[in-house]
RNA sequence: GCGGGGGUGGCCGAGCCUGGUCAAAGGUGCAAGGUUGAGGGCCUUGUCGCUUAGUGCGUUCGAGGGUUCAAAUCCCUUCCCCCGCACCA
């Protein structure tokens, strides 16, 4: 829909813009604004979320463009990581699921086949985002875009620079790192490739050895702190248990723990196996407790852990009711005290909610959660835990476990919460990846110059800063190479793909010189080249011997110089704790401090009408569907207006529908002759002063992003007082006309830039930002309202067709600003003693014109008010009117008769 | 649990830092009137309650308490909501 007449004003700009190349700039005298956006994954189109983080950007360039800035906004597309290659995986296999989704974004069946293959999507989508970009008018240049992956070497020789420069730095290490593993498909699984479970992450275990005749008893808990009360084994009775050769010690664990333990870098070889009822009833111990017995227990999982659990009755719910249930009488053993429990919590719990048998699952999850929690957070050791005694069990946990681990009580062990199946249809555990590579974000160095980064940056909003700070601290080594993917791949060891997120953090560098760069035969892009270009080290002469042509070098490491760093950098609150933490920490690492970036700004997640936007909930809105929807124009002023700032924004359908009828209105209203007046009246004097204060406004939210703010004063409130305003004045005056058209125009071009043009063009409008003044605005406008809302409201109660308005008598003037006592004295002298009270209050009220305003207000404000009451209006002198209703007037309201 | 952000009139949302000019901007919704062939749009008015030939009163800004001449705004307590807690874009 939309409306034709914006819609060709928009095509016209459009056409005119990017044929002109109005948005390709190079570096020259002016003062340089850089900015840019995440490069967003190319699996669909552009959505509202893109958009609306998009126009933050958008808005910010097209600003800081009229305020003579060299703007330099360059956009690229990312390609590089699983979930384009696993899509394509999907669409290979014919999966449903995958192809409607490819169905619903428009794209014909003949077409969607070619998807099967990744690098088909990565040409599709960014051509497509680039169409959906231009539609818009954003102020792009796109001789800066790229996208990333192998299939763009210079890109791929860019990040391989820079993991050689963070490995020299000591920052990229060696480690190992757990995963989601398919013992089928043998590779980590990953959400996107999951039947069940997505979400899941793996949690790290504890194995607490018993010893059984000989043998081990490993016992898989979250709590090795507890085995101070183990009172019981639990086996199974019904399931088959292994017998296996574990790292040189024969272990009895069910069967599918075999090969988790294997993949948890031990050493696994199943040598027999013995029924759970075999071991019933035997007698088990270690260091810490003997004499333990072995119980059969049914809710113990063989496909958990290692299907052996120990059981501490005094803390654990689940425990205490088994043994309730067996009927066995045996003593729980109490280690931990918390407070709001008494010695055993665990059986406090079962028997307040009631909890009959093991069969109330639900209700012993619950019970079994708060306790933990409880204990964990609040809880303390008890005496019999000996050395740990009267410490905070959330302290003592990785103590013991460590000293346990070193007297042989415990070993590691990873579990999934809950169960996760791969799209294989197996079921998969945790597995070590033991040469998985890092980076090493934990270095206390490191974070050190990520915090001193952080403090001469500008954030908008500031109130990011603390949690910014707090990513900092948290952030721990991050594993930064995957075995599958589209990606680089590690210099030094080509098996495994550099990570997507961190191939990705300072890229920003590189859009200062890719439309040099891409020219640039690809054999002789390397190392050298970057250092020269982005640090200015090395010998630049060799360079030009190699073959590159010198002037190139030069411009490129001219262009680097002058953009860089970037101004302003813009993204949605989640990639706070990952994306932008890790710019930081890359930029800090690689470039000079003059390089550090200068802005983040952050805003919220954008909603449709009040909802999440869901594919699911049927209002997944892309940014084509939007701009066929609703047109250009409207779109762009009203994902302005749709929020600021961190909290999550709410895009309105309604509201965007009705600006297209105002923007026209308004667009016609800024060409149009109009008839003015060069006389000068109370109401220009008023109006100036509002046009002035709105750019000063206007000027300072838009400085601080906080762009729903600039939209609405400069669009809503502007045209209130405009429409005020002339109703007012009836023939405007022509230069407060003539200010009014042209700021309006202008501070309403970094929204609706093709409007904006159109007027400045026809009225021939240079394209600069006004200049802002702050002035005092006289309170004129507030005093016709009081007087006319008196008037209206009289005339409801008083039948007449005349009014008389009294400004009120010189003295109720004087007496204002005087000292009470003074004040009093006045009074005393003009009104009886029973008004003396009233008369005291309209001293104290003041007034915020003086007389001789407020006649001037009335008499030009004449016609207004004859013309909005209906009434012929006389405007007197309280003091040369001799009517009850003059005495009644104050400073604050002159009085009033009707008749 | 830790960290961050919030709770304002039918809804969205400004105000809170720097207390008074706040019954609280603006938008949207709703209602009435005008314009219009109808609808839409646009324009006007109303939209906490009471009262009234006007400038008045009461109750309101999650809840409770406090500071103050004065609190949506400051302090304390409490309840509730949202987001993040990672190896993923």
């Amino acid at each position: 829909m939309g409306s034709k007449i914006l819609k060709d004003i928009e095509e016209k700009w459009n056409k005119k813009w990017y044929e002109e190349h109005a948005f390709e700039t190079e570096h020259d005298e002016r003062k340089k604004y850089f900015l840019n956006f995440p490069y967003p994954y190319m699996n669909g189109y552009l959505h509202l979320g893109h958009l609306y983080t998009l126009m933050k950007l958008e808005i910010m360039a097209r600003y800081k463009k009229m305020r003579d800035y060299n703007v330099l906004f360059p956009f690229s597309f990312h390609c590089t990581g699983t979930p384009i290659i696993a899509a394509a995986e999907r669409i290979k296999e014919g999966e449903e699921k995958e192809w409607n989704i490819m169905r619903m974004m428009g794209i014909p069946d003949e077409e969607i086949k070619k998807f099967s293959d990744p690098v088909y999507w990565t040409q599709y989508f960014p051509k497509e985002a680039k169409k959906d970009l231009m539609s818009l008018g954003c102020s792009i240049d796109f001789r800066h875009s790229f996208i990333t992956t192998n299939l763009n070497p210079r890109y791929s020789k860019f990040v391989k620079w820079q993991f050689r420069k963070l490995k020299e730095l000591g920052y990229v290490t060696k480690g190992e790192h757990p995963v989601v593993w398919c013992p089928n498909c043998k590779s980590p699984v990953g959400d996107h490739a999951r039947l069940k479970g997505e979400g899941v992450r793996p949690e790290k275990m504890f194995l607490i050895k018993f010893n059984v005749e000989g043998r081990v008893l490993p016992c898989a808990t979250y709590r090795p702190e507890t085995t101070f009360g183990v009172t019981n084994i639990w086996i199974n009775p019904n399931v088959e248990y292994a017998i296996a050769k574990v790292d040189g010690e024969e272990w009895i664990v069910s069967k599918s723990s075999v090969e988790k333990l294997k993949d948890q870098k031990h050493k696994v070889d199943v040598i027999g196996r013995i029924l759970g009822s075999e071991l019933i009833n035997k007698k088990c111990s270690n260091k810490l407790r003997s004499d333990v017995p072995i119980l059969p227990a049914e809710f113990v999982d063989p496909e958990v852990g290692t299907g052996v659990v120990m059981s501490v009755p005094a803390h654990a719910p689940y425990d205490y009711i088994a043994l309730k249930d067996l009927g066995v009488d045996i003593k729980p053993i109490s280690l931990i005290k918390v407070d709001g429990f008494g010695e055993f919590p665990a059986i406090e719990i079962v028997e307040r909610m009631k909890i009959n048998n093991q069969k109330d699952s639900e209700k012993l999850e619950q019970a079994t959660k708060e306790i933990y929690k409880k204990e964990f957070h609040t809880g303390v050791l008890k005496d019999i835990t000996g050395k740990y005694k009267e410490m905070k069990v959330s302290e003592a946990k990785e103590l013991i476990a460590n000293d346990f681990r070193n007297e042989d009580l415990l070993v590691d062990f990873w579990e999934l919460p809950e169960e996760v199946i791969c799209r294989c249809l197996t079921r998969t555990h945790v597995k070590i990846v033991d040469d998985q590579w890092f980076l090493k974000y934990s270095d206390p160095n490191w974070k050190k110059r990520a915090h001193e980064a952080l403090a001469r940056m500008s954030l908008y909003p500031e109130v990011v800063r603390k949690q910014f700070d707090y990513v900092i601290d948290w952030l721990n080594d991050w594993a930064c190479t995957r075995e599958f993917g589209l990606g680089t791949p590690l210099p030094w060891d080509k098996k495994w793909i550099i990570e997507s997120l961190s191939d990705s953090t300072i890229y920003m560098s590189m859009y200062t010189i890719w439309h040099i760069l891409k020219n640039v035969p690809e054999e002789l892009i390397d190392d050298d080249l970057f250092d020269y270009v982005f640090l200015g080290k090395g010998d630049k002469k060799k360079l030009v011997e190699r073959g590159i042509d010198e002037r190139t070098l030069d411009k490129m490491r001219n262009e680097f110089d002058y953009w860089y760093p970037f101004d302003l950098r813009n993204s949605g609150k989640d990639l706070i704790q990952n994306h932008l933490a890790f710019c930081l920490f890359n930029h800090v690492a690689i470039f000079p401090e003059d390089k550090w970036p200068r802005a983040f700004g952050l805003n919220g997640h954008i909603m449709v009408n009040g909802e999440k936007m869901s594919k699911s909930k049927g209002n997944f809105k892309t940014i084509r569907d939007m701009v066929k929807e609703f047109g250009v124009s409207p779109l762009r002023l009203s994902i302005a207006l749709s929020g600021e700032g961190i909290d999550d924004a709410n895009f309105d359908t309604e509201l965007t529908k009705s600006l297209t009828m105002r923007i026209e209105n308004l667009l016609r209203f800024l060409t149009s002759k109009h008839e003015t007046s060069s006389e000068w009246k109370v109401q220009d004097e008023w109006f100036e002063a509002k046009i002035d204060n709105t750019v000063a406004d206007v000027e300072s939210a838009m400085e601080s992003m906080m762009f729903k703010t600039a939209a609405s004063k400069c669009f809503f409130d502007l045209q209130n007082d405009l429409k005020f305003y002339s109703k007012w004045r009836g023939t405007p005056n022509d230069r407060v006309l003539r200010k009014y058209i042209d700021v309006q125009t202008k501070l309403l071009y970094p929204f609706i830039p093709h409007v904006s043009s159109e007027v400045m063009e026809k009225l021939s409008l240079d394209g600069n930002w006004p200049s802002a003044k702050r002035v005092e605005v006289p309170k004129y406008k507030k005093y016709v309202e009081t007087v006319m809302n008196d008037l209206k409201s009289v005339k409801k109660l008083a039948k007449g067709e005349h009014a008389k308005i009294f400004v009120a008598e010189d003295w109720k003037f004087d007496v204002i600003g005087k000292d009470f006592a003074e004040a009093k004295s006045i009074i005393e002298k003009h009104v009886e003693k029973s008004m003396i009270g009233k008369m005291l209050k309209m001293y104290k009220n003041g007034s915020d014109l003086a007389k001789s305003e407020q006649m001037k207000v009335l008499k030009d404000s004449k016609d207004f008010i004859e013309k909005e009451t209906g009434l012929s209006v006389e405007i007197l002198d309280a003091d040369e009117g001799d009517d009850e209703k003059a005495r009644a007037s104050t400073p604050k309201k002159p009085g009033i008769l009707l008749w």
